[in-house]
DNA sequence: GAAAAGATTAAA
DNA sequence: TTAATCTTTTCC
């Protein structure tokens, strides 16, 4: 059916209602919440306190990354989507003590009938709408934050699905986070489960990923070997865009999402 | 103003 | 296979 003609971009007429923009800033001190309760998410607003929080001197850990991999300046995320996924493979994330690198990523793109821009801006996609390298999360089905990075120009709304990725350091934060003692995959495939080891909320939204301070992405190893497939859970899209490979992983790591039999060398 | 659906996850 | 859970978007 003729779904497609409305998903051009649209034009300035479109209000735009200002989201929440109470960016949280964090120190280079590592934080650690001594609050045990992984289970109930703290309610977005109101951040954890200040005096609860125990501050510890910077690890030599963070030091090494610093220094071999540092973070990414912003004309790094000023190209599309498409080309921007798989160079995000073997970048690193990192907030707090907790660093990430990147396994596992989808794009979403402009004319895209599974992007959350097709709709065109609005509070929520705002962020998609705006420059390259800043973060767009979202609730999803009420219980995940997903995590994206804003890919191209701004004006163009594409981002970069982050959907897995493999713990570096901050092991401990991120069990806690995610209420599991495990190291094996199932610890961090899943877009859901990225979110919740970061500890991020939808006010992370539209936070800038170039800039020191709270949540980074760092330069990090290219990787050899790269397999596409066709992007997860997006089966209300049209047939066009449900079979594209925008999926990518590295290849034969064993942190990648299910399903994993989809995905082959380019 | 009401209702449906969702870029998911964990447990049965 | 299904419940959990709630915001966004659409429809009347």
């Amino acid at each position: 059916m003729n779904k497609k003609k409305k998903i051009q971009q649209t034009d300035k007429s479109v209000k735009i209602t200002n989201p929440t923009k109470t960016i949280r800033k964090s120190s280079t001190t590592i934080k650690v919440k001594p609050q045990p309760k992984p289970k109930s998410r703290a309610k977005p607003g109101s951040s954890f306190q200040e005096k609860d929080e125990i501050l510890v001197p910077t690890t030599s850990v963070s030091s090494v990354f610093l220094e071999r991999f540092p973070i990414l300046s912003s004309d790094f995320y000023q190209i599309e989507a498409l080309d921007l996924a798989p160079r995000l493979l073997g970048k690193y994330l990192k907030k707090d003590d907790v660093v990430l690198q990147i396994t596992e990523v989808e794009a979403y793109r402009p004319n895209d009938s599974a992007c959350h821009g097709r709709f065109g801006i609005t509070a929520r996609t705002a962020p998609v709408f705006g420059p390259g390298g800043h973060a767009y999360v979202y609730l999803c089905y009420g219980l995940h934050m997903m995590l994206n990075v804003v890919a191209d120009k701004e004006g163009v709304g594409a981002a970069v699905l982050i959907r897995s990725c493999a713990p570096v350091s901050g092991l401990e934060t991120i069990q806690q986070r995610r209420g599991l003692k495990s190291e094996k995959p199932v610890l961090l495939t899943g877009p859901g489960k990225v979110g919740q080891a970061l500890g991020l909320s939808t006010e992370w939204s539209n936070h800038p990923l170039f800039t020191p301070g709270g949540l980074e992405v760092l330069d990090g190893p290219e990787p050899e070997k790269i397999v596409v497939g066709p992007r997860v859970g997006i089966e209300y899209a049209s047939p066009e865009h449900v079979n594209a490979l925008w999926r990518f992983a590295i290849a034969g790591s064993p942190w990648i999402s299910a399903p994993k039999n989809t995905l082959r060398p380019p």
